[in-house]
Order: structure tokens, then sequence, then C-alpha cells
DNA sequence: ATGATGTTTGACATTTTTGTTAAACATAGC
DNA sequence: GCTATGTTTAACAAAAATGTCAAACATCAT
């Protein structure tokens, strides 16, 4: 294996990534993902085979990557409004950079379960963080930091406000007119906002 | 024209958006279209002359859907708590019937933004409905009854805490083990919290 | 019943996309 | 320099998807 073997096959992923998760282009042809990496078509083949072996590599490698991101809340030693903080910084900051990755693995999830091509895989393992973080929740519910409902009610109001503006980025800058400095200006001042409404307002 | 006419383009067009719109399926075929729609492939071209043709009008049919939705919150004679109330209720039901045309809609924009073909039409429109939202919203952050912040903020906040869930549910659902009814339920609770949130704690 | 009109169909042509293969190429070890 | 190894390329084959067309079909007015 020389160094031109990783390094091909990276520039192919990477540049698959890009066209997926950065432009949202899921059914890029294996063409446009070789003019992407700039590399010649058939080298896709030698590398993964098929295209659609080279996407389910990309999609595990998004799942991996979003299941460290989510476990990165709990890795911290520190209350919970902080743990939140960081929560909110590390997301927002990661889905500014691949803002269609959500969006991308529903798509693949939603197709998958279409046509009954079930992927269990480490299902009971995210199940399993998820219940140990409605633990947490309800905790904090108890001492009164949060409001009291359904755990899972609480996580999609943390995910919901952080992840729409990222994946309606393309309409609302154009909607309203507004350039990337501007729209990430919005994003820096919406951190506090989240943080104010998933918490208990101060009486 | 004869009844069969507008029947058979039209069971065409509502089979094109069931697959889009409720099974997410944006890449679908002709074939896959017609047989969901259960007539003849060469019909797509001949009512509609070619795929592409056939995804601009269903795609057109969904903004316009859309900006009618949107619209609704201001043709109400109320205030704008029961405003707001009835904006959530039918926008939960609209996207419990067709969970992937937000995201088909961003796809679609973002798709054409990359190949540079901008289409404007009634983009000034919606800036004017935004603005004239805007406006209500600021008056309500003066009367107090919601949290001072940029408007779109709270645009965010109210379309983002109602859409994730429906978009995610395909993921939640399995993750969390949950059938329609009981994910229908969550979503029904949904209303009392998203309304909660997006309104000033009383003090 | 006939013909005019619009609809539906299957056969075919074209285009687009994917996958294969053999030869050319590069490079490291001998 | 030569060979063994893995990499890259272009030419080709195969498959998948779209689009065209003429003939068959249905329906309605005359």
């Amino acid at each position: 294996m020389t160094k031109k073997d990783t390094e091909t096959e990276e520039v192919i992923k990477q540049a698959a990534k890009h066209l997926f998760f950065v432009e949202g282009r899921f059914n890029a042809t294996t063409q446009e993902i070789a003019d992407a990496a700039g590399v010649n078509r058939t080298l896709l083949n030698y590398y993964f085979r098929s295209r659609n072996k080279l996407f389910e590599l990309v999609l595990k490698d998004a799942r991996f990557h979003f299941k460290k991101r989510m476990r990165f809340v709990f890795s911290l030693d520190l209350d919970f409004r902080s743990k939140m903080e960081q929560f909110i910084d590390v997301y927002l900051n990661e889905a500014i950079t691949y803002p269609y990755l959500e969006t991308y693995m529903v798509a693949q999830l939603n197709q998958q379960l279409i046509k009954h091509e079930i992927p269990l895989e480490h299902e009971v393992e995210v199940r399993e963080d998820m219940d140990k973080f409605f633990k947490v929740i309800e905790s904090e519910m108890e001492k009164g930091t949060i409001e009291k409902m359904a755990p899972i009610q609480f996580v999609w109001n943390l995910l919901s406000l952080l992840s729409f503006p990222i994946v309606m980025k393309p309409i609302y800058k154009r909607v309203m007119d507004l350039d990337d400095k501007a729209y990430f200006q919005l994003l820096e001042e919406r951190k506090k906002i989240i943080m104010s409404m998933i918490f208990k307002k101060q009486v």
C-alpha cells in the first residue's frame, strides 16, 4: 500500500461527502463525484466496487460522526446547563460545515424503510444512549431547571431549534437577502436564544 | 376535453406528489411514478412533455400550497395568541400529510442555486409577506407577550419546533419503537408545548 | 355508422449512467 | 535495469431511464 493509495480513496470519499452533505446533491452521479474529486471515474469502481458501496460507506461514516457528536454531550464533566451550552456550540459548528447531513440520513433511512431493507445495526446502542439522556433530563425536570414534559419533547425542542435554520439556510439566505457572514451572525445570536428557550425562565 | 383527460393528468400529479412529499422518494423514475399512478409510462410525456416539466409543476404546486399555509395565519380575525394556536394546528396537520414537502423544496432550491438557475418568481411577494409578519411580531414584543429578539429568530423558533419532529419521523418512530398512533399523540401534546415555548412565561 | 377528436399503448431510438477489462503507468525492492 | 505490486486510464459493454412515434382505441357529435 503506497501513499497514493489511501490518498485517492480519501479524496473521493471527501468529494462525495462534500457533494452530499454540504451541497445537498443526494443523487450525484459517479461522474460528478469523480469530477469533484479530480480523478478518473473508474477509480470509484476500483476503490469502492460500486456506486452503492461508496454511498453506504459515506453514510456509515456520517452515522458514526453524528453519534460521536451526540455522545459529546455526555463526555464532559460539567453541570447540565454548561453541558447544554457546549452541546449547542458543537452541534451548530458541525451543522454549519455539514448542513445536509441530517436530511441525507433521514432521506436514506426512509428509502430503506420503504424498500423494507431495515438496517438494525447499532439501533440498540442508540436507544441505550437516549435512555441515559432521558434519565438526566428527567432528573433536571425534578430539580426544576427545565419544564416538565415527555423527555423526547425536550430532545426535539433542543434539536429542532438547532437544526432547522441550518437545513433551511438556502431558503432564508435568499428570501432575507443575507450573505454568509450575516447568516452566521444570526446563528451566533441563536445560541443564547436556544438556551433561554429550553431552560425554565427565572421568575 | 373529456372527463378522462383531467382525471389521468390529476392521477399522475397526485402519484408524483405522494412519492415526493409523503414517501420522500425525490429521485423517483418516470416508471415508478407511472406505476404508482397505475398508468402507462408514456402518458407522463403526453401530459407533461418531460419528466422535468412534471417535477417543476409539482414543485410549483407545492410552493403555492406552502404559501397558502403561511398566509393562513393572517387571514383570521383573531388576537395574536389564537392566531398562533390556529397556525400551529394547521401547520402540523399539513405536515403530517406531506412530511417531506419542506425538505423537498429546500433540496430543489439548493440544487437550482448551485446550477445558478435562480428562480426569482414570487420572491418579492414572499418577502413582503414576511415583512408584514415581522411587523406583527415586533408589535407583540413591544406589548411584552413574546421575548424580544430579531423577528426572524421568532419565526425560526416557531417553524423549527413544528417541522423537525415531522421530518425526523422515520428516525424517531424507529429508535423509540412507536407506532403511528403513539407518534401522533406526541405531536398532539406538542401543540401546547410549542405555545408555551414561543410565548413569554407568565411570571 | 362515420369521422373527428383526444387518449392510450407498445415498439423503438436515444441518452445517461454504471460497470468491466486490458493495457499503460508509476514506484519500490531487488 | 528488471520485475512485482499496486494505480490509473481509455475503450468498451451493459444497464437503466427518458423520449418519440405510429397504430390502436374510445368517445362523442353529426
